[in-house]
DNA sequence: CTGTTAGCGCATTCAT
DNA sequence: ATGAATGCGCTAACAG
């Protein structure tokens, strides 16, 4: 092995990498004939280089196999291009939506998107905002507002756009995205009883995780007082069943026995409230007749039922692209004038009410 | 403002970050007294320092609000403890659940997870895995063995693991995880054939970038092929539409206008047969005493109908989970003995057959 | 419009 | 067990 220099004391191999990879904007800018700094700047922006160079760089790309390393891009420039999202599970669909929206709102502009499942557990979700501020994302959305305190100080203090969505909050964190889950059961029921019902159940699955499903409890006993102040609130509600179809039916007989002339009972979701319905079916309850059933957000099972079930509709997917427009607004450093969008809901009233 | 020293021309202001989250190993190592290489040992590897050092490092950590940074991370040690993973939608429950069994999987050994939705669309992934491989994974999770070209290309030459689920394939880019769809089909046909079911319909939703329900249809003519020789297998397809519960009606209303004398629908998916059996009671169409019904994927609802809807089950979590422990040996280097998993399926006999 | 220089924050390598 | 030097691949800042 040829050794034509003296190392200076220190100097090691260099730790080039190996992989499929290892093309570098220097490689790129030799074969092109140019430095990689035009090769940078031809990448980012196509209009500041000559048409020739662009041309040369554009072919030495394609002959080189090279891929661009954003982990240096992001190192040497202090932004990621990266937008972490938290959800509470990803299997729902409303959520899925959601994320849906934001990917809309963030792909053009060229940002990826970090997703993370909390499992509707805020310790959990601390966990996960710690994680993904170590991968210094340039925006942060979240669903809901209640955080723990580490979690909410780690929030505010990353010096980056953080959104908050599907609540509505006097204090968020920064900007805001959601509807009064709270208004939207109060809507419920004043249609409810409009239509001559009565007596009226709050039938839903509460897990600590899920203050918007406690919203909506809240949000029901406040409606009801207020039109029935003699009244103690109707309550059937399970918290150790998951969030499924099939316990609906659970939620339903629970809700039967304890209040046997219920005439209308108020799910706080449309998945217990389709297990309930299709309950109903078998058990031969006649719905609405004997028995009102509302639901909420307007899943798509909800138009295919018979009767069709009545719900509140939820802009889920206007929740993420709005999310989106904001936190693209803020990242580009623009003043973001109306932070806070409420984006309301819809009642969908069908046969089942 | 003292000046100390003269600087060499060519220097400049440092670019030290100003956000929040400024600090560094190095700020944190002098706050504890010791270097930062200490602290980035400390870190990772809690026992290669002295008790006494791992409590102070610790402390300082907590003072000065230290979150590590990954991207510098990741450009000096080569690895980005990330893995790619690309969904045809993000709003399909089934790969809502595949994802979760990945992340199920890989968080526990700290890998974190970038997820994209092609939306059924070869065109996108390929730009998906261009746009993902820029963030260099170590590892990749891909729905499908149906890719174009240059996407194929990418994945083989990046030198990282890929697996590709959900399908069966004589010649992967790397690992697979999936099940034969055929097979599935073959045994929903063999099933109603053996009830005494003769004029069999396939009825599905058909799109250029879904080959699982290609497969599927496959299957089906094979099987009625193989089983009555002298018939032309009944297929009832659209193609312009969303894959989606209402979509069921239309396809049934297909399948029975063009063959009125079925007496089984074999559905592409739990969603459109699901659509279709609400539709047969608002039809008054008899399930199954006129017609047996079948789905596939053994979604939630297809428990809860009345009557319950025959479906292939699909562990769709497993294929996500293997898929995580394939990836997991391979990034670490070990050599993986069987890198092809048949996950299987299973046939679910309910009401509706 | 293009090239040069320095450094982003960390892990690796080697020395102690 | 700890420290010092070096470079990962890229972009910012400046010079020409």
């Amino acid at each position: 092995m040829p050794k034509t220099s003296v190392d200076p004391p220190g100097r090691r191999a260099p730790r080039r990498r190996e992989g499929a990879f290892g093309t570098t904007m220097a490689d790129v800018g030799r074969e092109a004939g140019v430095s990689a700094q035009t090769v940078s700047r031809a990448l980012r922006d196509p209009d500041s280089v000559t048409p020739e160079t662009l041309r040369l760089i554009q072919e030495a790309v394609r002959k080189t196999n090279y891929v661009q390393n954003f982990a240096a891009s992001h190192l040497a420039s202090n932004r990621s291009m990266m937008v972490a999202a938290i959800i509470p599970t990803i299997s729902a669909s409303v959520f899925a939506e959601t994320i849906q929206g934001l990917a809309d709102a963030l792909s053009p502009q060229g940002y990826q998107i970090f997703l993370g499942g909390s499992d509707y557990r805020l310790d959990r979700e601390e966990a996960l905002v710690r994680s993904f501020l170590g991968r210094r994302p340039d925006g942060f959305f979240v669903v809901g507002t209640r955080h723990t305190r580490p979690a909410a100080a780690l929030l505010r203090r990353a010096g980056i756009p953080v959104v908050e969505g599907w609540e509505w909050s006097a204090q968020p964190i920064d900007m805001l995205v959601g509807f009064s889950n709270r208004a939207a059961i109060a809507r419920v029921v004043a249609h409810l009883v409009e239509h001559g019902r009565r007596r009226l159940v709050f039938a839903g699955v509460l897990r600590p995780g899920d203050p918007r499903a406690a919203e909506r409890r809240d949000g029901f006993v406040e409606a009801v007082a207020a039109r029935f102040p003699d009244e103690t609130p109707r309550l059937a509600i399970v918290d150790g069943s998951p969030l499924a179809m099939h316990t609906g039916v659970e939620v339903l007989e629970l809700a039967r026995r304890r209040f046997p002339d219920a005439d209308a009972l108020v799910f706080s979701s449309d998945l217990i409230a389709s297990g309930a319905l299709l309950a109903c079916q078998r058990l031969g309850i006649r719905v609405p007749d004997d028995l009102a059933i509302t639901g909420f957000g307007n899943y798509e099972i909800a138009a295919e039922l018979t009767p069709a079930l009545t719900t509140i509709a939820v802009p889920t997917r206007r929740i993420g692209s709005e999310a989106g427009r904001l936190l693209v607004a803020a990242m580009r450093g623009e003043t973001v004038a109306q932070g806070r969008v409420d984006v309301g809901f819809e009642l969908m009233v069908r046969e089942s009410s």
